[in-house]
DNA sequence: CGAATTTGACCGGCGC
DNA sequence: GCGCCGGTCAAATTCG
């Protein structure tokens, strides 16, 4: 994440929005399915949206920081043929930094990051086959600021909430006599 | 009891 | 080589 500035308009609009859980997610699929530019800076400021009882309050501005660019960070591991691997950083000012965006999460690791009070917290996606990682820290500077940043894509559906049936099933079975 | 999280160990790259 | 740094592993622990 050293590659790319932390651009953020600062520019101060102080009303607030809403943003479902999953709208991170359409967004996300949005500057994904699209052919972005190296380096390229969405900034959605104001945006509302509601729907369910899935909502998180945001104040302010919200950006996305796509680094398509991948000569950035030449390697990874030796020898690696130049794997390529786009990294999506998306700002947002939230108060929690749980943000749900209809993909399961694995937590595997948690460092702390100088020159930042929080630590940064490393997640990987739990669906088999599919080792799409995402770290998010928050910023010391506007602690704010929640940084989600996604490596590689999903290459399956995302985890609707009805897939819980199938956990649920299994539970009563496990707990019922017959 | 299985799955997810926590947290220190571990590992590879890089600068000196 | 050595130590730091960023990232990952994995055992212990917690959670549902």
């Amino acid at each position: 994440m050293d590659n790319y500035q932390t651009m953020f308009h600062s520019s101060s609009s102080s009303s607030s929005s809403t943003i479902p859980q999953s709208s991170h997610l359409s967004l996300l699929n949005m500057v994904m399915n699209s052919h972005a530019q190296d380096h390229q800076y969405l900034t959605m400021d104001n945006y509302t949206h509601s729907q369910g009882n899935n909502t998180a309050t945001f104040e302010g501005n919200n950006s996305i920081i796509i680094d398509m660019k991948n000569e950035t960070k030449p390697r990874k591991k030796k020898g690696d043929k130049g794997s390529k691997k786009a990294r999506y950083a998306f700002e947002t000012r939230s108060q929690v930094d749980i943000l749900d965006d209809g993909y399961r999460w694995r937590k595997y690791g948690q460092k702390a990051v100088k020159n930042n009070k929080f630590p940064r917290s490393y997640y990987r996606c739990t669906h088999q086959g599919c080792n799409v990682k995402k770290q998010v820290q928050r910023l010391s500077k506007d602690e704010e600021i929640v940084v989600t940043t996604y490596e590689g894509m999903h290459s399956h559906p995302i985890q609707t909430s009805t897939d819980n049936f199938e956990h649920i099933l299994k539970q009563m079975r496990i707990y019922s006599s017959f």
